[in-house]
DNA sequence: TATTGTTATACTCTATAACTATA
DNA sequence: TATAGTTATAGAGTATAACAATA
């Protein structure tokens, strides 16, 4: 039998933390695409942590603040806001009218659609979770320079300005 | 104790343009969360359009980048590099074994383990691979300060820090 | 013919758990 | 008893396609 000197050896801790991986990334580390999408892990995490106390999904929450900013938006608007296809949002809507915050309104001039409404519970609801969220991000982003927030915020939007381009 | 500038304050303006749906999210824009995600997607869609021109996928291209770095690193190590579980590893290896892109070695001492180890052809690869994903997000981010992107970097990577605290 | 909402289905990605062979 | 790799399965999440009602 051999002794084993195993200098990789990493010992299975459940969190799966990147810790004792410090620099076995060091290459995809050079990758913004990489650094956004584990930064965007961590943050998505965090949200959907704080979402799912109300019973929310980040899209069915999202929805929510989308139908309360734009009353009166049809199924067909909220999926091209959400970015997602017209058969994901029935079932958003579904869960949303279910708990009576919002509604589906017949409107007159064409019985194909629906106008989707915010009830004032659905704004309150809104009101709630909105600062929940904010107050998470603000955990993640504490400690941070306001010039180093908004210089990201101009990075990832310059980014999806360039989609498909 | 609010650093960010309230979303709300932005309402406003109509203006009657063309473009219904252009700010129907600007409450929503207030989350860096939604920021890193619109731009997540963007980056991601690019690398992924530039990897399937060599057939692979993300995941499968960042564990090739990792054994080319750590040579004979073990499948577990490498799950947790890339932060998935092991069960996943088996069919990403499988994939890149097939392609004679890397080569599964017996250990002696251990023979429960494989010695993951990049073939030449994986190496020529990586590197082909590499400078095309980077020449993909050098156009994503193409007339963006250096200053900015450093500062970008900086935030997504304090964020991913702060993971469960 | 085209569009809205709907339903059914499939596909991708990943996690969970059980199994084997080794230790 | 514990660990590495494997397999089978299940669950999100989302996309695709077909359908009825309406335009």
């Amino acid at each position: 039998m051999r002794s084993r000197p195993d200098p990789m050896a990493k010992i299975a801790d459940g969190g799966g933390n990147a810790d004792e991986n410090r620099d076995a990334d060091h290459s995809l580390r050079g990758f913004l695409g990489y650094n956004i999408k584990r930064a965007n892990l961590v943050v998505q995490g965090e949200i959907r942590a704080t979402l799912e106390k109300s019973g929310f999904r980040t899209a069915s929450f999202s929805a929510l603040v989308l139908i309360c900013d734009t009353p009166d938006m049809t199924q067909t608007q909220l999926a091209s806001a959400l970015s997602i296809e017209r058969s994901g949002v029935v079932l958003i809507v579904d869960d949303l009218e279910n708990r009576d915050l919002i509604t589906r309104n017949r409107v007159e001039g064409d019985r194909r659609t629906y106008a989707l409404r915010a009830t004032l519970a659905g704004i309150r609801m809104r009101d709630k979770v909105f600062a929940q969220v904010r107050d998470a991000e603000d955990r993640l982003i504490a400690g941070l320079g306001e010039d180093d927030i908004t210089a990201a915020q101009r990075v990832l939007n310059h980014i999806e300005k360039m989609a498909a381009k």
